[in-house]
DNA sequence: GCTAAATTTTACCATTTGGTAAAGCCACGA
DNA sequence: TCGTGGCTTTACCAAATGGTAAAATTTAGC
């Protein structure tokens, strides 16, 4: 019996492939989805057989889980980033291009996170109650504060960071029509920064 | 033989049964993708054997591309609306409204739509950069020229109806997520509606 | 009511898929 | 150098899946 579970120390050996697995799976659940995703394609791209993955994990939705809660706290990070003792219109812009960035930078996870909730995140929603709920809650009240003191306009908060979400992991979720409809310019980026700048400016400006 | 495929008068029986048959389809490919899905579920569903599915369509990839298709025209309606003769911010307005309206009223087409592109949509290319594609240069044009002629403020019309795809489709795609984080609230449409007529009537107002 | 065509069922099949058992290999400390 | 324990491969398996052949049944037109 080895340890992959149990709380030792993990072999170097052992690091490599856990992580070439994930580094493989990630590939491969957010382009197909969990049923979608074979173990095969996952050992292929990982290098490995797929007996040998099954020696690292405990089977399919192992693997899927511990990707899955990995994700998250990266996931999550630009929004504790975002800072109630700062400028309230500079903090949510901040965190607009933050969460732009990601988009660019980390369109699978982007794209695993965004296939998850459209199949009804039957493997995440404890995640998303435990640890996503708290901190959006948190966040709205830090962005209701704002508003009751007259440092932004009457938005709800919720619903704010939902069209933050939204425009932003757009790039990332839909790059394929993104692409398609832009003729693969190459500055898609920029002037998506740009005008999400704008947009959230101009809506956050007072009158 | 019979006549599925050819174009003849289609029985009484064969629309109701080929109808039944794509009304399940929609509901397992958008709740599991192309590959997730299996033709005994989409069977079951439609209340029929999986060799009397096959009997109506050819196989798995010929119900799903026949319902994208279907799909594809019910999905740009909104789009096609969008006046040039009107006044641009109510056109672009109203048609918020009526993306935000099929948010809510047709959800599993929304999600079989954003599944198809977030797995890269290897059958859905076609669709569009035949149908979409033309379609969005078209509109996109039409906002540019009321951009131009000073009735609207600096905007990059692209990324204006990239925002509005996403803010507005996100309530249907990320549903699961919005009913945990608002808590179920029951009027979220509502509020979406007024947050969202709010923010593009402010970014989309002359200085 | 009869027949021919359309529809449905029954009984299959080959392949794929997640998973396992057990043998083999390999590195490293005694 | 020789075990011993961690790692890898080989050879499988049962279930699920997309699909088919052909018999059985229903329907529609006369």
């Amino acid at each position: 019996m080895q340890d992959t579970q149990t709380h030792k120390k993990p072999s170097r050996i052992q690091q490599r492939n856990r992580t070439a697995i994930l580094e493989a799976a990630l590939d491969v659940f957010s382009q197909h989805g969990y049923r979608g995703a074979t173990l095969d394609q996952i050992a292929v791209q990982a290098g490995l057989s797929k007996p040998n993955l099954l020696y690292y994990f405990d089977g399919k939705e192992d693997i899927h889980v511990t990707l899955l809660s990995q994700l998250m706290e990266t996931w999550l990070d630009p929004l504790v980033t975002m800072d109630a003792q700062g400028n309230p219109v500079d903090e949510i812009l901040a965190y607009v291009q933050r969460k732009l960035d990601m988009a660019r930078d980390l369109p699978r996870e982007s794209r695993l996170f965004a296939g998850e909730i459209l199949q009804g995140a039957p493997r995440l929603r404890s995640e998303l109650e435990g640890h996503l709920k708290p901190l959006f809650d948190e966040k709205c009240a830090v962005i209701q504060a704002w508003v009751d003191a007259g440092q932004l306009p009457q938005i709800d908060p919720r619903h704010l960071v939902f069209t933050i979400w939204a425009s932003t992991q757009h790039y990332a979720d839909f790059a394929l029509q993104v692409s398609i409809l832009t003729d693969d310019a190459p500055d898609t980026f920029a002037v998506a920064s740009d005008h999400l700048d704008r947009m959230f400016r101009s809506m956050l400006t007072l009158p």
